[in-house]
DNA sequence: CTGTATGCAAAGCATTTGCATAATA
DNA sequence: TATTATGCAAATGCTTTGCATACAG
């Protein structure tokens, strides 16, 4: 099993969540991709292996781990939530404004910013994101409408 | 006008875009506020002072002021997609993963990262948004399920 | 054992779309 | 005047929910 799906598990787990098979089955799915998918996507992935998965255990798993602080999400691509697996609870990535193309990077600019905000308004921080916004090199080719 | 809807509308009408009545009431009406809206709350705003303007166009103008890089959304709050407008192009804020609220920052750390982006990835960059994740205070002190 | 999690299918809703009409530049 | 934008209301899906059943701990 790839390390992001132990790790993820292991602190569910530790939150006091149980540990199912649909569970094991989203957090699988989730940590074979490095970018952003749709439930859709995720349900499909699932359903090759665990044919009885139902879409509901699908979408209570991502908000579980949404909740939980493992999981990241974005609304740019397309018109679906798309979601990644981040144990640490941090990602970075570019989005296409236009067509919704995600491409993920490391440079992580925030986490000192994250103490400082703890401190400042009362939050118990998990993570963050940041997403940079433009058109990808296909999408600055055509006309801006 | 508030400075930002003057902005917005100027650059909406630079890129070619035609400026009515509807799109002047989305734009003032997302200036009246500082933090994050959802579609309705804004279609509610504009039909207090326009009961004319239809659902679909604030949605539509969302969706513009979305592509030409003035506008930030958010997936995180509830179950709907909320917007600030931001004609920098640039919004960083808090979101609370359990009741959605949010608080913005001025603090930008990305703004030199846009161009290595830029140029690494061939990406024609707009803008970018920065949100931490967390609890707030109020349901940190709830338990964590 | 006991409380949690699941699957199914139907319900709920935010968002989009088609089309005739109206308004901008 | 030619185009672009609008309103209406219905259609479209994504996401959530109720409930009886199955399962983890």
């Amino acid at each position: 099993m790839e390390d992001a799906a132990k790790q993820t598990l292991a602190k569910l787990r530790s939150l006091g969540h149980r540990i199912t098979a649909p569970r094991v089955a989203v957090v699988e799915a989730l940590a074979h991709w490095t970018g952003h998918r749709s439930a859709e996507e995720i349900l499909e992935r699932v359903n090759e292996i665990h044919p009885a998965v139902g879409r509901a255990s699908v979408f209570r798993t991502l908000q579980l781990l949404l909740r939980a602080g493992l999981l990241i999400s974005s609304s740019r691509a397309e018109n679906r939530t798309t979601y990644v697996l981040s144990p640490s609870g941090r990602h970075h990535h570019l989005v296409c404004i236009e067509c919704g193309r995600t491409v993920s990077f490391g440079e992580c600019v925030a986490e000192h910013l994250e103490e400082t905000l703890a401190k400042r308004h009362g939050f118990a921080v998990s993570g963050h994101q940041l997403e940079v916004f433009g058109r990808c090199s296909d999408c600055s080719e055509s006309s801006l409408d």
